[in-house]
DNA sequence: CGTGTTTGACCCGCGC
DNA sequence: GCGCGGGTCAAACACG
């Protein structure tokens, strides 16, 4: 799981520690540009009332993003099932060589590669061994929601699931169904809400949004509503809206020792008890800042 | 038939 | 070295 040419990142927990030891380390880098890393490119779009999302096909995580866009948060994609509320926390768990996540896309990982189709005189030994995993940036959410797998804009195949310790829940694995892209999801509720869905991305996408059937990728909400008043739960995560949770975490956080609970006026967000050490994915994403008040 | 899900097996890293 | 746990693979299966 760790990468050991990058001792300092091989780890999530350094990983975490590298953005929670110093809160301002984190916070400071500013989160487009973290999200940017991620592949979500925001920019604002000049001739509409919207944000376009803009996604640079394997962009270089160093891409700049305008800081107006963090005051606007875009509308949210879905018509969610039911409300969801949604807790950001991101790491920046760079991978130190070779973070190209293009080269991963080449490799024999993902359903993209049809020359080899595994034949038996090929152990999966060479080949894993040939390419160790690359641990691409991640970020990680908490969602208030009813449906475990949000729509994000993006279509997600499911490849595997696993019990987690420590967690009545399973945890769910995706990928997204862009051959050439590598970017992957890990879906699972929170041992301690259960009505909590804890949602981690790892890696860029190298597309575009797919759209939604229903409703479009951008329904009319008003996104000052949330950007002021961010109890209100957008009906699904989407990066303006992670961005925005991150400046409300960084305010909340730096103005209060408190965690960055938010209720909703009907009383239905709660950001859970995160004070365990151990909640399975969830310990494992929230920085420790935010776990001890 | 294409696409997505399920699920057991396997791989790998880490701690002891 | 061994066991554990997380992550991935891939065949089988379900569904529209």
């Amino acid at each position: 799981m760790t990468d050991p040419e990058d001792p300092d990142l091989s780890n999530e927990d350094s990983a975490w520690r590298q953005l929670t030891a110093p809160d301002s380390v984190f916070f400071n880098r500013d989160t487009s540009s973290i999200l940017s890393d991620f592949g979500w490119d925001l920019h604002a779009s000049s001739s509409d009332n919207h944000h376009n999302l803009r996604f640079d096909p394997c962009l270089p995580p160093t891409s700049t993003v305008p800081s107006s866009v963090t005051t606007t948060a875009t509308p949210d994609p879905i018509p969610a099932s039911s409300h969801s509320s949604t807790v950001a926390a991101a790491t920046a768990s760079v991978v130190s060589t070779s973070n190209n996540p293009s080269a991963t896309s080449s490799s024999s990982e993902g359903p993209t590669d049809n020359s080899t189709p595994k034949t038996p005189e090929t152990p999966k030994k060479e080949k894993k061994q040939a390419q160790k995993r690359i641990r691409q940036p991640r970020f990680a959410f908490m969602t208030k929601s009813d449906v475990d797998n949000l729509e994000d804009g993006y279509r997600w195949r499911k490849y595997g699931q696993k019990a987690v310790k420590n967690s009545s829940f399973p945890r769910s694995y995706y990928r997204c169904t862009n051959s050439r892209c590598t970017v992957k999801k890990r879906v699972e509720r929170s041992s301690e809400d259960p009505s909590i869905v804890i949602t981690t991305y790892e890696g860029q996408h190298c597309h575009q949004t797919v759209g939604f059937p229903r409703g479009g990728i951008f329904p009319a909400h008003d996104p000052h509503n949330f950007t002021s008043h961010h109890h209100l739960p957008p009906p699904l995560p989407n990066p303006y809206y992670y961005q925005e949770l991150l400046h409300q975490l960084h305010r909340e956080i730096t103005s209060s020792p408190q965690l960055p609970q938010s209720t909703t006026d009907d009383g239905h967000f709660a950001v859970p008890s995160i004070n365990q050490p151990e909640e399975g994915l969830l310990g494992d994403i929230v920085p420790q800042t935010m776990r001890n008040p």
